[in-house]
RNA sequence: GGCCCCAUCGUCUAGGCAGGUCUAGGACACCGGGUUUUCAACCCGGCAACAGGGGUUCGAAUCCCCUUGGGGCUACCA
């Protein structure tokens, strides 16, 4: 074995990566990293109907957020490129010529129409459907004729028949597939282009894959696609395959991002006094679009969704890697996270750094049985992360993501940025940081101040205490967080009353909630002009005649 | 329906291949308590699992079979 490793993460340019295919990405890059291998990209662009232009793009920067760097594919070039397949086609149709030539795959004239009435047949039998192989193959000139007509023309790869299949797979040793379990499938379709099967095949011989680590998904195309590789390359070594688990949702059933536009759809439903065709404005969309949407008939893309469940306040499961980034997690948390999705170090550790899960990571610690994506636990890793980074690379990493929400936050220079992170200790996202500090970057007269807070709060002599500590905080001579603590506990003991009882009405007076960094320092930090004018405002807002000031 | 895979606390899992050291370990969640100026964070304690049934064996979470349950595939998608 003195061969070095390879390995890959083919993605089709469908959308966003998602948790799943980030997980394969990752368990590809890792083992490839930890022996020192090479880790291709390669972009599995053969479906026209499904591929959207920018999602390879998309693709890419997702799994950059992540760390995770390709040696070959797009940008990065190398040895054995192009790396879109859509690029490929000349390759693949020399070896689809060299099967036909030697009779080891066959053209078909079937239509869609065609194969789906062969299966609706079938669906009785005991076998299931399996094409009928030809007693002999159509000729060149018939698929030319064939061609010239404009009927559908497909090439089917002959899979032998007379002899079981059998997959080493990595993680659950020898599958064997009984002869005539996999029948003749399509290599090559009717647009011209190869079928995953088929390029996925060509490709990995071609670009020396050595090691393929994929969603058990693909178990049963693996005897087809081996069939395949020794009708191609005869006895060259396949790659080793090891079929990792499926990540299951903690809604229920398989993670999808078919949940996102579920979970707003509920929420649509269950909000009495939707605006309609508000709702389908800010959506982008029709309101015939959106009454199709409710009615479970047609559902509207990515961007639409999310907007409409920003406008609604409605949280969506987070299914995509954007979705984890814009809701304030740590690319670091994610890698971690995944990595331990299928896979375990086989000690007890579980917060692990990048360096560490490179170091640890092993193939054949793959588990078998399926794994369900604990959101909660998600949380508990982030936070610890939170905690563990370098504090430059968390300043970097909240930088990105007050940039990508869009928050006032932004506005802060580095020095300042990590001054609020120091104060938001014990932060479980980033949006716990941001939602903590954005009162200090709100103008004081359009200060929101949440119902349940001041219902809460201003009860009872709370009125008269905030308007003596104005009164104290206007008397201070230095304006420090020590100098506010001092004058804060002291009036608490003044009045024989808990720190809370003075502390809580002036956290709402400033910041509009009861959920702040600790009080010394957002007072500090707000300035004194500012906490006054704020207080003031409050005072008019909750106080009556009697008691304030 | 057919084919394939899987099965340890609520969840992720260690242990299983080399049966005894497993009265089954860790983590998250949960519950109780502590700390406390809010939210968190933090500290202490607790609850909680070998799916069921047959074998093999002196002995089974560990090996074999069956049942049940879960998942995947069954496309001119990947």
């Amino acid at each position: 074995m003195s061969d070095k490793v390879v390995t890959r993460f083919a993605p089709s340019p469908t959308g966003y990566l998602h948790v799943g295919g980030a997980r394969t990405a990752l368990f590809n890059w890792l083992w490839a990293r930890r022996t020192g291998g090479t880790f291709i990209l390669r972009i599995e662009d053969t479906d026209q109907k499904r591929n959207t232009p920018t999602a390879a793009r998309q693709v890419m920067d997702d799994l950059k957020w992540l760390g995770i760097d390709w040696d070959e594919g797009p940008e990065a070039g190398g040895p054995n490129g192009p790396y879109l397949q859509s690029q490929r086609r000349d390759i693949y149709d020399k070896y689809i010529k060299q099967l036909l030539d030697e009779k080891k795959a066959y053209y078909c004239f079937d239509t869609p129409e065609d194969l789906d009435e062969l299966r609706k047949k079938a669906e009785g039998d005991k076998g299931g459907f399996a094409y009928q192989r030809p007693g002999s193959f159509p000729s060149e000139a018939d698929a030319e004729a064939a061609r010239s007509r404009g009927e559908s023309v497909t090439v089917r790869f002959a899979v032998p028949q007379d002899e079981p299949l059998v997959v080493k797979d990595l993680v659950r040793g020898e599958i064997t597939f009984a002869p005539g379990e996999i029948s003749d499938f399509i290599i090559q379709k009717s647009d011209g282009f190869p079928t995953y099967n088929f390029a996925c095949v060509v490709d990995d011989c071609l670009m020396k894959v050595t090691h393929v680590v994929r969603g058990q998904e693909h178990l049963n195309n693996t005897p087809g696609q081996q069939a395949l590789w020794r009708a191609l390359f005869g006895d060259a070594e396949p790659p080793r395959y090891a079929h990792m688990s499926v990540t299951i949702s903690d809604s229920g059933g398989k993670l999808s991002k078919r949940e996102r536009p579920k979970a707003l759809l509920t929420a649509i439903k269950q909000i009495q006094d939707t605006d309609f065709d508000k709702l389908a404005n800010v959506g982008g969309i029709s309101a015939e679009q959106l009454n199709a949407f409710i009615k479970g008939k047609a559902v509207p893309d990515m961007p639409s969704i999310d907007a409409m469940a920003e406008f609604l306040g409605v949280p969506l499961p987070e299914i995509n890697i954007v979705d984890f980034f814009k809701s304030g997690y740590l690319p670091e948390t994610m890698v971690n996270f995944l990595a331990l999705l299928g896979w375990n170090p086989g000690d007890d550790r579980e917060i692990m750094r990048f360096e560490e899960l490179i170091e640890a990571f092993d193939l054949t610690r793959l588990s078998k049985s399926n794994s369900l994506f604990d959101r909660k636990k998600l949380i508990s890793f982030n936070t610890e992360h939170i905690k563990m980074v370098e504090s430059g690379r968390l300043r970097e990493h909240l930088r990105d993501y007050l940039k990508i929400v869009d928050s006032p936050v932004a506005a802060a220079d580095d020095e300042l940025l990590s001054k609020l992170i120091s104060i938001c200790e014990g932060a479980r996202t980033l949006a716990d940081i941001d939602r903590k500090t954005r009162f200090l970057f709100a103008e004081a007269d359009s200060l929101k101040y949440d119902e349940k807070a001041v219902r809460k709060v201003f009860k009872g002599d709370a009125v008269a205490i905030l308007a003596e500590v104005r009164d104290k905080l206007a008397a201070m001579d230095e304006f420090t967080e020590q100098g506010i603590e001092d004058m804060l506990r002291g009036l608490a003991e003044e009045k024989q009353l808990g720190l809370g009882k003075v502390a809580q009405p002036l956290r709402v007076a400033i910041c509009g909630n009861t959920i702040s960094p600790p009080i010394f320092d957002s007072v500090r930090m707000l300035g004194r002009e500012e906490t006054l004018k704020r207080i003031d405002i409050a005072l008019r807002k909750f106080g009556t005649d009697g008691n304030a000031e």
